[in-house]
DNA sequence: TTCTTTTCTTGACAATTGTCAAGAAGAGTT
DNA sequence: AACTCTTCTTGACAATTGTCAAGAAAAGAA
């Protein structure tokens, strides 16, 4: 997954107008844990920036809470497909832990696009490297055994292993809650 | 998957000067089946628009072709890590049908777009559109069975099945080509 | 703390998918 | 057409993963 701040940082951070630009639309904002930030069947018009907490992006299959997406500091967040295309959302987006964002409205975002082409600019840029993400993420679930799902998010993101339910991450890597904890335990073996 | 032509019409074909704009940087071309469009190891340069055949663009697992994305009419295609990151790719990309292709430089689409904010603009539309798509691609692979992944491409692009071999249209779904074999003679039997 | 609820682990078994091998079917060439 | 090469299908079996159930462990509430 991608940060705004991290991997953008050459656009964020070292021009001061871009900063200040963003900075302009972006109010801090606290929620505890366990807040729905965004309700399936609505249109989701804000995305977060993470400060501190962790967060994830779920939907229901067949009565099946599948998360899809996890966001912690410095990672952005929002139901992507509804801040996309303005249309009601399938996803919820919960706070796993107590939550530090910075919100930005989707209205004033658009505004600042059109505003000045660099931070039209700025967007796209940030939407290719989000983009890049997902084909990597696809690549993981296309033909991975569990096992390997398992080991390269662990690589990846060890902290999400030690912060959020192994319920959720076994759905984030596509396989049930019994199986990931076998895929845990023979892990261990091999240390 | 989305196409330049039909799901951006709005942007591309209503507004004359955007449309004049594209076809100022595409050339048209042709190559013949089983060409060879872009090589693993090589910075890709180009994208491409289709406008009769099919492409594919895969990769090797240790020795295994896995095909990530096939590109029919009116569709884009190229390698898209390397053409965004501007470093070698991991894909080649490949005709699997005699190809008429626009082929856009990726100088001029970065002029393009620098050109004119309202090229940066279409450019981020349109990402936001293949973002979109993947997403909903993800959800397919992550926790759907053979059987599902099968019928819904079936559905979603009958003509694939008509013109692509099984054994890519099998790795494109995740699956070996004994079980699309196996899945595809299930789901004769339903009809 | 104790009590309650949820989550995690483990076993037994079932379903799905993969592997290997052999033959059939199909495409391309001469 | 015959020949060659590749792809597709099918069977037998193995490996992986899912389902269900029960108990252990952990987290949250009183």
């Amino acid at each position: 997954m991608n940060t705004f701040f991290e991997q953008n940082n050459v656009y964020l951070l070292e021009n001061p107008e871009l900063a200040e630009a963003f900075q302009n639309i972006m109010t801090y904002q606290k929620y505890p844990k366990h807040t729905i930030l965004h309700e399936a069947g609505k249109v989701c018009n804000h995305m977060y920036i993470i400060v501190s907490g962790i967060s994830r992006v779920f939907y229901y299959k067949e009565d099946k809470d599948i998360t899809c997406y996890f966001a912690a500091e410095k990672e952005t967040m929002t139901a992507i497909d509804s801040f996309i295309q303005r249309t009601k959302s399938k996803y919820f987006v919960e706070a796993l832990e107590d939550l530090e964002v910075f919100k930005i409205a989707h209205s004033d975002l658009e505004n600042l696009f059109e505003s000045n082409p660099k931070y039209e600019r700025f967007g796209r840029l940030f939407l290719q490297q989000l983009y890049i993400d997902l084909v990597e993420r696809i690549d993981d679930l296309q033909l991975h055994t569990a096992q390997e799902r398992y080991k390269k998010l662990l690589a990846k993101k060890p902290y999400l292993f030690k912060r959020v339910h192994a319920k959720h991450i076994a759905s984030f890597l596509g396989m049930t809650p019994e199986t990931f904890s076998r895929v845990r335990g023979n892990d261990h073996k091999n240390d």
